[in-house]
DNA sequence: ACCGCACCCTGAGCGC
DNA sequence: TGCGCTCAGGGTGCGG
């Protein structure tokens, strides 16, 4: 699932395909809660512009288009934005990927998940977005409009700040785990790098926030900052279908202690990694490092 | 204001 | 080798 880290990859990686080039064409799939614009206004509204900047604000791609115009991407839970010039086995069913040697892969072809597909004018690779299970989102703000997702977004995780977290934490009583998946918070953290830096920081995720001490704040931030930066280092975490634009896999969920762990026993002191759903997320800690 | 939870969707992975 | 079932999960919105 793509989080800050695999966000990150992605922007860096999909921007040499997207910025500088004249956009000629725009197809779709069918009107959606996918789609936050209709469909046939995105289309209208992305030919024949360009994107000059492409940002990314928590889990949020903000293009910046010529005219001032802004496309915004949110890769969801299963949100692919690749090249067509890219063949990677996670742009196929499980099954398939199973049978298919790594040689015998051809290029990856739109289907019903293809939401988005931009066509340039120099006629060179295209710019796709897939999206298996449509949670995630792609709206068109026009020169100078604003967006409550935007708007709401607390500061970026890679920023993480002991002091702000504790002074936003006081008096909340909500699990420090579901606390710190809130993107009006602190934007970009999701269920794999909260949970690796609460492990990373030594406090349980079922602590409530209010209850977490200025100094495991402390310890969270830098816990936190560090698991991100490792991860956009490594590639991301290839878990399930993040595939990064240019097909090639992160290596981050080979580094990950917990998420994932239940039962296999916890790298540090060899106590089996316990699961608990915490606020509808599962979460993964260590019972003997994590207090 | 805060918090828990249902909902959106579909593929994976189970049990038989 | 198949079928039906359950589950996961980000973000939003609603009810308590």
């Amino acid at each position: 699932m793509p989080e800050l880290p695999e966000v990150e990859v992605t922007r860096q990686r999909i921007a040499p395909l997207l910025l500088g080039r004249a956009i000629a064409e725009v197809a779709t799939t069918r009107p959606s809660y996918f789609f936050l614009t209709t469909p046939a206004r995105l289309r209208r509204a992305l030919a024949g512009r360009r994107a000059d900047a492409l940002e990314r604000r928590g889990k949020y791609l903000v293009a910046r288009l010529d005219d001032g115009s802004r496309l915004v991407l949110h890769l969801g839970m299963t949100g692919q934005l690749f090249s067509s010039a890219v063949s990677s086995p996670r742009l196929l069913r499980a099954s398939a990927r199973a049978i298919l040697a790594p040689e015998a892969q051809a290029p990856f072809t739109p289907d019903e998940h293809t939401h988005l597909r931009l066509r340039f004018a120099d006629g060179g690779p295209e710019v796709w977005m897939r999206d298996a299970r449509k949670f995630g989102k792609v709206l068109w703000l026009a020169a100078g409009a604003s967006d409550e997702r935007l708007d709401r977004l607390g500061p970026d995780a890679l920023e993480a700040s002991g002091a702000a977290l504790f002074a936003a934490g006081r008096g909340r009583r909500v699990a420090v785990k579901s606390f710190l998946l809130d993107q009006a918070v602190l934007a970009g953290v999701g269920n794999i790098y909260a949970d690796e830096a609460l492990f990373g920081a030594g406090v349980r995720p079922a602590r409530a926030a209010g209850r977490v001490t200025r100094a495991e704040w402390e310890r969270i931030a830098v816990a936190l900052r560090r698991v991100l930066a490792r991860s956009i280092e490594t590639g991301g975490s290839s878990i399930s279908d993040f595939v990064a634009p240019d097909g090639r896999d992160g290596a981050y969920q080979d580094e990950r202690r917990v998420y994932d762990r239940a039962g296999a026993p916890c790298l540090a002191c060899g106590t089996p990694i316990r699961r608990r759903v915490i606020g509808a997320r599962s979460s993964h800690y260590c019972p003997r490092c994590q207090r």
